[in-house]
RNA sequence: GCGGGGGUUGCCAAGUGGUUAAAGGCGCAGGGCUUAGGACCCUGUCACGAAGGUGUUCGCGGGUUCGACUCCCGUCCCCCGCACCA
């Protein structure tokens, strides 16, 4: 080893040697597998620190099952489907200034190498060979072998099989679906494409479809069921309305509303304009209850909100009641309407708490709202809105829907509505305007015939569930995330026009949509071994998959068909029986509600149960400086810049040690170059003991050897318990930071001899988390091959010492103690003398405790004083007997064993002349027991665990 | 709005009924080592203190308990997801 740490030099030496060596290329034997699979990276960029993160806390798993003697397959691969790359080569050809700004800035990339990357190809190269040599440069354990890119010829073989078997299933359907169109660029819009509105969701109106004659007058609404308490309709006279036909009947909407319906799958046509004052004062009839109801003008209506007429709910809305108690008093002959507008009667139908019959009335007058156009009218709105929807339950005059929950009710009663023709679905923004990058106000098409995976299916719902249920999840609290994301997903689109990617089999106008070709690839690592190393390719029908993945069939028909070797179809199939399933995928938590979610579903949809997944671990971010990491916005920072400027090891082990689980790593400057710190500490350390030609590892053990053992022990039960977890952090605590503590401890009492066997076991922990420094560290002399092959230390109860540590303990507590006294008193001291605890009070303690644990955590005083008295020992010491007693009490419910159990007086006695140095003045060492000298008579405070302190 | 997660001592962060004034790290202060600095080692770091003590703390307000950072109720605040996009 050298005299100074360089990470570069050490790093690159040892990732050479893996490589030459092959040390990381499984085969299947006789030993346990397993499987640990990451997702691949997308190949729009450089890797950065977030997949730092994830990747390397794979490598640690990889690496630390290894050298629990497991078999581990540790894959990598690339994504480059979709549509991403193709938009970035256009960007670049294009020169696109903010596109040029962040790859040269912040993805590092040199400008004359950046303007070669003009088409998808390129990219994927160029990232895929940058990505492949920064993990390298991190020292990841991959099997290198299997790589493969999702747009590889054989892969879309692959796919396309995949997608074969959905097809059979019936779990891929053609639909319908809506999406944020651009009318201009004529195009679905995606989120980075949207200029103002980004926030904007679709949500789904239910239209009522109220009829005047042979028309249809449809009011969207967000509350279908109060379609039982409709008394008026709301029209503005100031809005021009249209006529028009919508699928074979005749509509009356806004005008905005037509444009709006032009892009739904129905088909529309233009009648004639009609001003909203002709409609006013006509009567509608009400779809559901057939009650005729009259056309009302309200200023409040806005044409471009639904179809641009509005049901009014007077008793639950507080809108409608203003705008009719409003009309109160407003002449409104001009409309034909003459009848008293007070006659109108309110229709209460949700019950909520606190609400008596009319909500909204008594909204409006809780909040003083003044009329239609207070902006307290909002707020009244919400109100009633949020009560009732959580604890409004429908009353008797709804019919069948009577006791319902209003939140339970929304889907059933707008799902019968369009059973029977009164409704239809009505798509609008959650808000408006939502304007797209090219300066047009985007609209909600409805896309036909479109493919979908049918994620909703209940069967294949209930089949994740299942899943799920034999999964380990990791952490444990994500498992309901999982439930809830399971229950909430759709029907999920999963084909496209452009992009990269493989065509739907029987439909080659479409591209798979590229999250559904990231499902099941894992099973395609054990394939593309074989296809790196040559096999032919050119015919990969379903049966060759078939054999392979599902045993079906056989090798020489295959071997047939393909002209493949039959030997090698057969090893690919006995190589997949021996890898799958997976045993642990880690992501980041980004990819729970979509990628991890489909992982599943296309697992449980393809193979059989006993190859479903195994576990799946899920971690968070990684933030700059407290400020969130952008691709495109900055800041950011890539893999190979973190290695590049601090080494392999020191980026592993910072942020594999600074968090764990779904909380975010922070990468700080300064904590990093803390962490480089303690790596040279660790490296100098090992160093040192492997240098120092004094250690006799044979020599009889001391109490210090012990007890270090036994701190180590504890340590390597710790650490191997969380890694058993994904717990780095945890597991880096224990292993590297307190053991290091614990080393300290054991060098400044003086222990030496077990140095080497300690070390032994902490290059051996350290090596899954900084693997170049411990084989370094290895290779100097601690064992033969390598540290990333060695077996990861055993904790060893027998070594586990109880005494040595409490004797630790109770030196170290006597230090602090009289630390505190001398930072008191500003004393100098001449002379310490310690009294250690009399054997009757040890006496009493082990009585208290015996009492105490009888009795559920009480002591009685007195019964504790008879039983007491009773023994002679403690009786001979009346005296004090019951201060002691009265604190034992007191302390009844905390009482610890601790100090029973250790010869006090044996343990400081020995430690005479450590105390003495420690403290440069003359140490004493009495046992209260005994007449020693005791001027202040201080030996009475001494107390198990604490010996008493006289300072002179 | 719905769903999930979280608020701990200067900062990061461990801690889920008593062993907790609360691990560990960083920062800061003092001491040692050193020609000096850095590194390293030791000590301290909520407040006060008269010999190892006392007081006040874990978003805020209540409650349960002999005892709460830990359990329950309420409340405020923060982060993430809500899709056809990887």
């Amino acid at each position: 080893m050298k005299e100074n740490y360089s990470a570069k030099e050490i790093e690159a030496r040892w990732q050479k040697t893996w490589e030459d060596e092959a040390v990381f290329q499984p085969e299947p034997d006789s030993r346990e597998k397993f499987f640990l699979t990451i997702p691949y990276p997308y190949l729009n960029g450089n890797l950065h620190a977030g997949h730092t993160r994830t990747f390397t806390i794979g490598d640690a798993v990889a690496r630390f099952q290894r050298m629990r003697g497991k078999n581990v397959l540790f894959p990598m691969a690339f994504h480059a489907t979709g549509t991403p790359i193709v938009g970035l080569s256009e960007l670049i050809a294009n020169r696109d200034p903010l596109i040029w700004d962040v790859y040269t800035k912040l993805h590092g990339i040199p400008e004359a190498e950046l303007s070669s990357l003009n088409t998808p190809e390129k990219i994927v190269l160029y990232f895929r060979r940058e990505a492949k040599r920064a993990m390298q440069s991190i020292g990841y354990s991959i099997d290198w072998r299997r790589e493969f890119t999702t747009t590889d010829p054989a892969y879309s073989k692959f796919i396309e099989w995949q997608y074969g078997i959905l097809r059979r299933l019936d779990y891929v359907v053609k639909g319908s679906h809506p999406v944020r169109w651009c009318p201009h660029d004529k195009n679905p819009v995606e989120d980075h494409d949207i200029l103002k509105g980004e926030d904007a969701t679709i949500m789904d109106f239910a239209l009522i479809k109220f009829r005047m004659g042979d028309k249809v007058l449809p009011c969207a609404t967000l509350r279908p069921e109060t379609v039982f308490g409709v008394t008026n309709l709301w029209l503005n006279p100031d809005v021009d309305y249209v006529l028009c036909t919508v699928n074979g009947e005749s509509w009356v909407v806004s005008k905005e509303a037509y444009e709006k319906l032009t892009f739904t799958d129905r088909s529309v046509a233009f009648g004639s304009e009609i001003s909203g004052r002709e409609l006013i004062g006509k009567k509608v009839t009400n779809p559901l209850t057939g009650t005729e109801v009259p056309i009302l003008p309200a200023a409040f209506v806005d044409p471009d909100n639904g179809s641009g007429i509005v049901m009014s709910v007077p008793a639950h809305a507080p809108y409608d009641y203003l705008a009719l108690k409003d009309l109160y008093d407003k002449d409104l002959t001009e409309y034909g309407i003459t009848e008293d507008l007070r006659q109108i009667k309110f229709i209460s139908l949700i019950q909520s708490p606190g609400y008596g019959e009319l909500p909204a009335v008594e909204a409006v007058n809780e909040l003083n709202v003044a009329d239609q156009n207070d902006p307290k009218a909002e707020e009244a709105t919400k109100m009633v809105y949020r009560r009732e929807f959580h604890n409004g339950v429908l009353k008797a005059n709804t019919g069948k829907y009577a006791g319902i929950a209003v939140s339970k009710i929304k889907d059933v009663l707008l799902a019968d509505l369009i059973e029977q023709g009164m409704a239809e679905i009505f798509y609008e923004f959650s808000e408006t305007p939502v304007i797209c990058r090219c300066g047009t106000r985007c609209v909600i098409m409805m896309v036909r015939d479109q493919w979908f995976l049918e994620y909703s299916d209940p069967e294949w719902k209930s089949n994740v569930l299942r899943c799920l249920a034999g999964m380990k999840i990791i952490p444990e609290e994500f498992r309901t995330e999982f439930i809830n994301k399971v229950d909430w997903l759709k029907d999920k689109a999963c084909a496209r026009r452009k992009g990269l990617g493989t065509h739907l089999p029987w439909d080659k106008e479409w591209l798979i949509e590229s999250l559904g070709d990231s499902t099941i690839y894992m099973a395609y690592y054990i394939l593309a071994k074989y296809v790196n190393a040559g096999m032919k390719i050119d015919s990969l029908p379903p049966e060759f998959f078939e054999y392979i993945f599902m045993d079906k069939g056989d090798a020489a028909r295959v071997a047939g068909i393909t002209g493949i070797p039959e030997t090698t179809v057969r090893q690919i199939h006995d190589d997949f029986a021996y890898w799958y399933p997976v045993d642990i995928r880690t992501s980041g938590k980004d990819l729970v509600a979509n990628h991890l979610l489909f992982f599943l579903y296309h697992h449980v949809a393809v193979f059989p149960e006993r190859l479903w997944p195994k576990a799946i671990a899920v971690n968070g971010f990684v933030s700059l400086e407290g400020q969130k990491m952008s691709k495109s916005k900055g800041p950011l920072l890539t893999l190979r810049q973190a290695v590049a400027d601090n080494g392999a090891d020191v980026t592993r082990l910072y942020i594999l040690g600074n968090a764990e689980g779904t909380a975010d790593v922070d990468w700080r400057n300064d904590g990093v170059e803390a962490t480089r710190a303690h790596m040279e500490r660790f490296y100098n350390f090992a160093r040192e003991v492997l240098a120092d030609g004094s250690i006799d590892a044979s020599a009889d053990k001391s109490l210090i050897d012990r007890w270090m053992l036994s701190r180590l022990q504890r340590r390597i039960a710790e650490a191997t318990e969380a890694m058993e977890n994904i717990q780095t952090r945890r597991a880096l605590q224990s292993a590297f930071y307190l053991l290091f503590n614990d080393l300290r401890w054991y060098q400044r009492r003086g222990g030496r001899n077990q140095l080497r066997a300690v070390l032994s076991a902490w290059v051996r922990m350290m090596s899954p988390f900084t693997p170049h420094v411990c084989e370094e560290i290895w290779a100097a002399g601690l064992g033969e091959g390598y540290a990333s092959l060695a077996e990861w230390p055993a904790a060893d109860a027998a070594l586990v010492d109880e005494r040595a540590e409490k004797a630790e303990d109770l030196l170290e507590r006597t230090l602090k103690d009289v630390q505190e006294i001398l930072t008191i008193t500003k004393s100098t001291p001449a002379k310490i003398t310690l009294y250690t605890a009399p054997a009757w009070k040890k006496e009493m303690l082990r009585l208290a405790l015996d009492s105490a644990q009888a009795n559920l955590g009480k002591l009685d005083m007195g019964a504790l004083m008879k039983q007491a008295m009773a023994t002679p020992a403690i009786a001979a010491h009346k005296k004090d007997a019951p201060k002691y007693a009265q604190k034992l009490a007191k302390a009844a419910h905390s009482l610890s064993a601790e100090a029973l159990g250790l010869d006090e007086f044996e343990t400081l006695t020995r430690e005479k002349a450590y105390l003495a140095d420690a403290f440069g003045v003359p140490v004493e060492i009495f046992s209260a027991d005994e007449a020693g000298e005791d001027p202040k008579g201080k030996s009475r405070q001494a107390e198990p665990g604490r010996p008493a302190i006289y300072i002179e």
